[in-house]
DNA sequence: ACCTGAACACCGTTCAAGT
DNA sequence: ACCTGAACACCGTTCAAGT
């Protein structure tokens, strides 16, 4: 048979790719441009490659946001730290990309992508702790979308009301205090200013 | 030709609308189909109306999303009963209409329509816990999604891995535990099975 | 006051065909 | 193995024009 795909080819403009590629470009155009400006059709353009070409590598849209969504939760430590850290680098790997909260929020209701930051919370809680590790993952993410979302907003402008308030200010206390409140500890201290 | 119109009045096809007619029909209409194909052409056609025609009654989707997240949301009752209570009836507003959270969620985040469901909780509060109303309307809008998003997925099939366990299952203790450990109260028993 | 018709600049996805 | 080209069935939004 032929071989094309081990050729070195020098010579011509042959923008030839792989999953690993395509879903390295998606993930730098969604902190570009945001989840809903994140069509298959602008990453294509931004690999050189017709749209069609993507579905060589993924079957679906669905299924390269899930790619994406796990390569942001793989960045979350593992180890057994306490809850309050675990909660906050979680909360922070989703900050670490544009709508990266949001984006996992779906992905996390659909079950694609095993739940590493559930994982990470369990550790942190101790045994026999699934639900409080449950719910402070869903307060995590509500939390973080709503966050997250509020600040492109403002960005953008687009404030309602007359109103002239911080949408960010206190945001920091609610998430420790739902955090504490939810693991059962003591709310603590704020960390200090990084 | 053919006339799909109720034929309310005897003589012509007139269909004229107000803002009021445009929302009922995209909540209706939400309720049927989720979030993801509530189109404006897909509102128009069900109104007998061009997709343009919207636009007289509203300046563009979002503004109508905003609308019906509204008209959801309204449904709270505000007056104070127990915290617990008053979550658990924020929580069946959302699931009152398909993709009910994760629209409430978004145009929470953008600011428009007033948080009536952040009154009825601080009530419930007492007085100075702006922080812990804030922390459990998350907690809520987080959960809720997740579990709303969940019932949709699987029953269009989209399982991904081997385990056969529902996915529903337990959600209620979690949420009963995440808006009990915030408020600052013990968990109460389950409530009667309706 | 409310709607039509036509256009503009987009979408995700499929599939035969190329190399 | 990976991509092109063309098509299909859609999007939100604008705007002159009609009634």
């Amino acid at each position: 048979m032929f071989n094309y795909s081990e050729s070195m080819s020098p010579d011509h403009n042959q923008a030839r790719h792989d999953r690993d590629s395509v879903a390295r470009a998606a993930l730098a155009l969604l902190d570009e441009v945001g989840l809903a400006d994140l069509s298959m059709r602008r990453i294509a353009a931004r690999l050189d490659v017709q749209p069609s070409a993507l579905y060589w590598h993924f079957a679906s849209k669905q299924e390269l946001l899930a790619e994406l969504a796990d390569r942001i939760t793989t960045r979350i430590p593992a180890g057994s730290a306490d809850v309050l850290t675990t909660a906050r680098s979680i909360r922070d790997a989703l900050f670490a990309y544009r709508d990266g909260a949001e984006l996992v929020l779906s992905t996390y209701a659909l079950r694609l992508g095993s739940s590493h930051a559930q994982v990470a919370l369990e550790a942190s809680l101790g045994p026999a702790s699934t639900e409080r590790a449950t719910a402070i993952l869903h307060f995590i993410l509500g939390h973080t979308t709503l966050a997250q979302l509020r600040m492109h907003a403002e960005s953008h402008g687009a404030a309602a009301s007359g109103d002239e308030i911080d949408p960010t200010a206190g945001l920091d206390a609610v998430f420790d205090l739902g955090v504490a409140a939810i693991a059962g500890i003591r709310a603590s201290r704020p960390r200090d200013r990084a």
